[in-house]
RNA sequence: GCGGAAUUGGUGAAGUGGUUAACACGCCGGAUUGUGGCUCCGGUAUGCAUGAGUUCGAUCCUCAUAUUUCGCCCCA
């Protein structure tokens, strides 16, 4: 037997039936904030996940899907979804001829090699938007109500943690003076730290080992190397959060695992348990990194698996059941032909309906109708066809009646 | 990349070094000769992840592999 890829997963059943739902709302909330939806390529040419997310980001150096194409190209199956709509937005030259801020959704999967647990596979799907060419710290604020109120609609709660990284010189000022503090006391932290120290020291931050430490309670703070500017965005944002009704909290230790984040980022993150389920941030350095014109960017992108794994322990599974208006019985070969064409004219006519397909005994149709939540049954018998009847029976009063088969569509379409 | 736990029908699962692998749900059929959802009766794994090994004999013991799952790292 061929199984599945380790860390993949076949989307079904109750998961299917809330993902549906979770894109319909998404569907809806990106037509009300006036979001357009943006698809970009699964593979990507390699070098754009190198340049974008960072060299030496975990990421990049041992998570990703590479391989040669036939023409020897270095291809890599998107690990994050921003890299490839930043590429698309300067091929396309979609700054091209405007002045208003361009905003784009996508909703697609993305690949990264891991040992798969909960809430993470290695083919995974990511809701994202992205906001082009406005610094406006109230374009923060709306990128940040999305997710929470996208969250907030399918009810689930969460909190924001935010935290501003800085421009980029506040950012390295910051990181030399961590890591000028940290030096000292390395051999005390745990081993990843000292890994970490050299590789991404902003990352000993949230480390779960050293939390409670005295050497990291006594770290610089962020906030005290920010310019002037970085933190009068800050503060603009949390004002217009509060406007905004945002349940947000202020979290130094967010800094976010991908390089191309500036000033402000955040993650949202769920009250139930604490896990993550989305983050973002502003990049404003991005698209130029990329060899495009200076735009400043905002973003974030949501792990649909963990919302589906959130949503799935307080939703009534019931609502989302797939249920049918009209389920037709037929036994004999006669009574089929006419239940495919009344099914025909039915399905037409936006009325749902499931027909016997299986040449099941009467007793399992009726049980079928009734698993599909049928409102009516039709239930053919040849006798009556030839008389051109047919019986319709209300399967909530089990009243029944005959009606002309000429007018069974109409008849549904009245009662329904 | 590192560590823990698991893997028995469609599903939930019990179980044993030795003839037919419990029980329940579901499904199918019958009682009910074309109108059910209750009840009763019957059927439903040629098989216990895969491959080696130990043994007279393995689903059960050992090893390996795969997958699942839960952590770490990392991230959504």
């Amino acid at each position: 037997m061929i199984t599945k890829p380790k860390g993949t997963y076949d989307l079904m059943g109750v998961d299917a039936k809330i993902y549906t739902y979770i894109s319909h709302e998404i569907e809806d909330m990106m037509v009300n904030y006036n979001y357009e939806l943006i698809r970009t390529p699964i593979f990507e040419a390699s070098e754009l996940f190198h340049r974008s997310v960072g060299e030496t980001t975990d990421i990049v150096t041992k998570e990703t899907y590479d391989f040669k194409d036939r023409g020897d190209r270095s291809i890599t199956l998107r690990p994050e979804g921003t890299a490839g709509v930043v590429r698309s937005l300067i091929e396309n030259k979609l700054y091209g001829n405007r002045n208003d801020c361009i905003k784009l959704y996508y909703n697609g999967t993305m690949y990264r090699y891991e040992r798969p647990q909960s809430g993470r596979n290695r083919e995974f799907t990511q809701f994202g938007i992205e906001v082009f060419n406005s610094n406006d710290p109230m374009i923060d604020a709306e990128v940040i109500s999305v997710g929470y109120y996208l969250l907030n609609n399918l009810g689930i709660e969460a909190t924001v943690a935010i935290n501003s990284l800085g421009d980029a010189e506040s950012r390295k000022n910051y990181t030399d003076a961590l890591v000028k503090y940290l030096k000292p006391h390395i051999n005390d932290l745990c081993e990843d730290c000292q890994t970490r120290i050299n590789t991404n020291p902003l990352r000993i931050l949230d480390c779960k080992v050293d939390k409670d430490s005295e050497i990291l309670k006594n770290v610089p703070k962020i906030s005290d190397y920010l310019s002037k500017e970085s933190k009068e965005r800050f503060e603009k944002v949390k004002e217009y959060l509060n406007i905004l009704d945002i349940n947000y909290e202020v979290n130094e230790n967010i800094v976010r695992g991908l390089d191309y984040y500036d000033e402000n980022v955040w993650e949202y993150i769920a009250d139930s348990d604490g896990v993550t389920l989305g983050g973002g941030g502003r990049y404003n350095h991005l698209v130029e990194t990329l060899d495009g014109p200076s735009i400043p960017a905002v973003g974030f992108a949501m792990g649909m698996e963990r919302v589906i794994l959130n949503i799935k322990e307080n939703i009534d599974i019931k609502n989302l059941d797939q249920a049918v208006d009209v389920y037709i019985m037929s036994v004999s070969e006669e009574e089929k032909m006419h239940a495919l064409e009344i099914a025909q004219y039915l399905r037409l006519n936006n009325v749902a309906t499931e027909i016997n397909s299986a040449n099941l005994s009467m007793k399992s149709q009726f049980k079928i109708a009734d698993r599909l939540q049928a409102k009516f049954l039709i239930i053919l018998n040849n006798e009556d066809l030839q008389k051109g009847l047919v019986n319709i029976k209300d399967n909530a009063t089990k009243e029944e009646i005959k009606v002309d088969e000429a007018e069974v569509v109409d008849w549904i379409l009245g009662n329904i």
